[in-house]
DNA sequence: CCAAAAGTGTTCAAAGTACACCCATGA
DNA sequence: TCATGGGTGTACTTTGAACACTTTTGG
């Protein structure tokens, strides 16, 4: 073995969309370094846990996102020399994807949440959390195209509608309802049709569904030119 | 800071076509754990080093790539407990795409060719690293189908039937050659010719190419269904 | 009745598939 | 000249894009 060794964090991208708008889950730092910035929630990893269980943990002690209805996986590690005055700290980045869902206890150690679009003009995130994030939203943005993920943004129960409107959050561009409609209904095992309605503001009712068991999704929901 | 800590590896999936088939370059173990086992070949990150500084220097030591003509990126993260013997060893896996260079100096632990088709009857790897060999060969398999990737596995001047093997040999399965030319060469930045021709063994001398600038694939390379 | 959102049908263009066919070389 | 692989042309099919149109609610 080696004597250089390296302390081991994970910390998340957790993302929603609510009005609308793709949002992250930010806590406020307390103590330096970065004391006062604001950060992705995070911390080290424990002795005899696994990587993807440090986020599980996580994720569920700042977001109050318990199990179901979400998707956790791994994004990429940072270890450049220095993105930690401390000493060397690798840290491994995870992406979330939940619902909107109302936060647990809004604590001074609380996490809230802050509309992506508006980041590069606000404050900067602690350490090279910023890049982390931009990975995070680089990869959700992805992984829309040709898997079913759209849905973890989504209560259990959700509408077309409701789905398109995850879609635009993420890609920033509006999509034809009408083909929209017809791609998600016709690809096999995406939503399955609970046979209920629901009447939103105004407008013929909405079915609802259930997210099916596809995870992929061919051929590729696409964004046009990119 | 905290007081567990890792240590932190590098290891390397190292891919190139050879005899129209995918091959990785392996390393046997002469030191425990795992001694005389097959492995990955890999080592620990030096104190002021990053990731991929520390990847691109295992490389070129191992297989004696050179900078230019690989393509070199961060695959993911292992750092389930006990997965090395010694103690908290976290590594960070990585994918190397080389053409089918002649490898250096075949000291007794130089590293040498093997298929990747007949890995799961073959004699296990050390660690976990079956898995991460997994997960290289699953990320190339998809990069190809919508980046122009394919051309690192070639020397910097290729014909389109090498790269047609390249992806024959990748993806297991034949394409069209008259469909596939048409693809590659209507693909804008894919490929460059260089105007000479070259003589194969039988029929018309192909055209030779340089790689282009384009790294991304607009529409994708299909692979039918999957 | 009217506005608004859900959902269907139809037309057109772009891209993949299949394959007939020609070209240029070595044996 | 023939076999072989390089390269082009073209018909057919699938899929996405655009949009007219019908359905069903609330005001």
């Amino acid at each position: 073995m080696r004597g250089n060794l390296f302390a081991v964090a994970v910390d998340l991208v957790v993302l929603t969309v609510r009005s609308g708008a793709l949002h992250v889950l930010l806590v406020r730092r307390t103590a330096p370094p970065f004391a006062g910035s604001p950060a992705l929630p995070g911390g080290f990893v424990r002795p005899h846990e696994d990587l993807l269980d440090a986020a599980t943990r996580e994720l569920a002690e700042e977001s109050g996102v318990p199990v179901p209805g979400h998707h956790l996986e791994q994004l990429a590690s940072y270890a450049a020399p220095g993105r930690d005055p401390r000493g060397r700290v690798l840290t491994v980045g995870h992406l979330a994807l939940v619902p909107d869902l109302p936060l647990p206890a809004a604590g001074p150690e609380a996490g809230s949440w802050h509309a992506v679009a508006g980041r590069a003009t606000a404050e900067p995130l602690a350490f090279d959390h910023d890049r982390i994030l931009a990975d995070g939203v680089e990869r959700a943005r992805a992984k829309l195209e040709y898997t079913t993920l759209a849905a973890s943004f989504c209560p259990p129960e959700l509408t077309v509608a409701q789905l398109r409107g995850v879609y635009e959050a993420v890609w920033g561009r509006p999509l034809d309802p009408r083909n929209f409609q017809r791609k998600v209904t016709s690809t096999d095992g995406f939503l399955v049709p609970t046979g209920r309605t629901v009447s939103g503001a105004r407008g013929r009712p909405a079915q609802l569904f259930r997210r099916g068991p596809a995870t992929a999704l061919h051929p590729p929901m696409l964004r046009g030119e990119s």
